[in-house]
DNA sequence: CGGTATCCCTTTGGATACTG
DNA sequence: CAGTATCCAAAGGGATACCG
């Protein structure tokens, strides 16, 4: 995404992109918020291909927003769940879906705002 | 990014992170919160390639979070504003600068995490 | 259920040189 | 100053098949 040059640029921001700054990870972490915790749920919810998310799991875990762990002792089933890390971001991510709702565009809301 | 399967997927944040979901067009925006308005400018401050920026301000024109016209009258030298939509997401890029600033991590920030 | 491995192909990034 | 054009390498996307 921003390969070389921007790693020279340390900016809370530009970290905060690297972290979450993907569709599938918000939509994970969306999920998330609205209790969904375990891979095939999210596989399905998503429609993402399999790698992708295990790809985008694993990236969120090593990052340190979700954890990840048996859904029981001993179980061999797994669940994901966010950490504080991860539900910090969830205001922001509220009002990043609110800023979309509002000015990102579909076909009609392009209409909407070309008509002002 | 998200080719195709994400396009099937109309969720406002999907929208959003399509519009400013890259690192550069998040510096962009930040500096022009801080009143960079020309393209050498931006150029300069970011250190990002020319064809990159160009691209970017071209995408943040197209769809609306900024404009691009003569710094007055008549004149050849252009300059970049925010647009009310651009403006309409300082709050929450800011609260990501400050997500990024508390959670997402340098090396040091990584240390504290782990010592928790 | 919860992944990993593999394949292929498209997209993108960045450097650089050029233009009016 | 404000870009465009060109080039190349590298990364990423998704499908699918496979595994314990």
């Amino acid at each position: 995404m921003l390969r070389k040059a921007i790693e020279g640029i340390d900016s809370p921001l530009v970290r905060a992109v690297n972290e979450v700054g993907d569709g599938w990870m918000l939509l994970i972490l969306w999920a998330a918020y609205h209790n969904t915790s375990r891979f095939d749920d999210f596989q399905r919810e998503l429609g993402v291909a399999r790698n992708i998310l295990a790809e985008r799991l694993r990236r969120l875990v090593d990052n340190g927003l979700m954890e990840k762990r048996p859904i029981a002792d001993g179980a061999r089933r797994m669940e994901y769940r966010l950490t504080a890390k991860g539900q910090a971001l969830e205001e922001t991510l509220r009002l990043l879906y609110n800023w979309g709702d509002s000015w990102a565009a579909t076909a009609q809301g392009e209409a909407l705002r070309a008509a002002e």
